[in-house]
DNA sequence: GCCGACTGTTACTCATGGTAACTGATACCA
DNA sequence: TGGTATCAGTTACCATGAGTAACAGTCGGC
């Protein structure tokens, strides 16, 4: 398992330095081994990639999401604070993310979910937060898997086409996305009676593009 | 240009046959020619793969998007029929929703977009839509594009849960999507002096998941 | 000193994306 | 009519990279 452990950090390292297009070979060379050490460990390629995106996701991503969540705030906070956390991790780590999240597979038609382990990873962690967020409110649980998977993939889509366009700064980008997801989240805070009206150091609704914003 | 159009026709036929795990030969010998053919036409598997991911979206999914939203109704009823309509079209079309959604390219190192014409297409499409809207009602419409593409994320990546596990019907699904996003484009609607409350045939908010819905 | 388990390597097979080089028909021109 | 450029298509190949078979060295137990 410590052997694990270190081919997998060879192959973050080489994808850092190497970008996403990464074959067997680099990441053997990497870890200083022959090839089929590689696959005395892991079955296959789509395996090593998907103990990447864990693995990303598990030591990078989520100690800071949940960092960000144990401090007790208003709601819509902790929600400005996981959207930015999660694009200044892609922003700090480009060729990572791209690699986690555009995994370059030949799909063996055999295997059926070959990609997507790094945002279940996250998803699942979401199902829990929410699902208990609704539950400490006396809601209905029921929506917290799709909604975590809806808010990942948001999260996903929009950090995804911002990160290669970039015409907007990142915080106006969290800002718009938090406006779009907090609506949800707070009309169901109402309907369980819980008092959500802003009082916030971030602004609610997004000003006009240009303006000053604090 | 009619000869692309008949190697993407095949392309589709040959995927939906056999799933997403296509080759070039594959595709070739359904179209009834020769592998140079399809490389005079598209310069690499890449750009084959996209072809079809425009197509997709622009002949199955846009026309049914815009029919739903020429019917002039609520436009929380156009969200919901949009994401409806959405989750409808990949259950219905699972093998082409999967190869177009997790295409199974090896990354030549140098094409730096290799994927997501088809979501780009209705993000396009999208951005049009709620910039619009947007500007209709007087309101700054610089959050249209993120929010595109934020909303095509959610669609995503909640179907393609959804499609895999299939812990609900279609129709819960949608609600809870809706309910999600409805918040944050209802808010921007009151921002704007915009009427939005409810008056619906679809329920605002999902009722406990075993209830009835009408 | 010999044997099995473990760890590693070299050197391959095989699938598949992509290409070079050939072929034959058709149309144009002297 | 013969010569030839053009074009559509084909066969036969190459290169790369995933995955594997078969072959070492090494170390502990007897």
């Amino acid at each position: 398992m410590q052997r694990r452990r270190e081919l997998i950090e060879a192959a973050v390292r080489v994808i850092r330095r190497r970008g996403p297009a990464v074959t067997m070979d680099d990441i053997a060379a990497e870890a200083g081994v022959a090839k089929p050490i590689l696959y005395r460990v892991f079955r296959d390629k789509a395996e090593l990639y998907r103990a990447v995106g864990s693995r990303v996701a598990e030591e990078l991503l989520l100690p800071a999401l949940t960092g960000e969540l144990a401090r007790n705030r208003h709601p819509r906070e902790h929600l400005v604070a996981m959207i930015d956390t999660y694009l200044g991790i892609i922003e700090a780590e480009p060729e990572l993310y791209r690699f986690v999240v555009h995994p370059a597979l030949d799909d063996r038609p055999v295997t059926p979910e070959l990609v997507g382990t790094y945002k279940q990873v996250i998803a699942e962690h979401l199902t829990r937060v929410i699902g208990g967020a609704l539950r400490d409110v006396g809601l209905d649980s029921g929506g917290a898997e799709p909604w975590a998977h809806a808010l990942v993939g948001m999260a996903h889509e929009a950090g995804d086409w911002w990160i290669e366009h970039r015409t907007m700064t990142r915080d106006d980008l969290t800002r718009y996305l938090a406006a779009l997801a907090w609506g949800g989240l707070a009309d169901l805070y109402r309907k369980a009676g819980v008092y959500v009206e802003e009082k916030l150091t971030t602004p609610y609704v997004v000003q006009d593009s240009s303006g000053a914003q604090a």
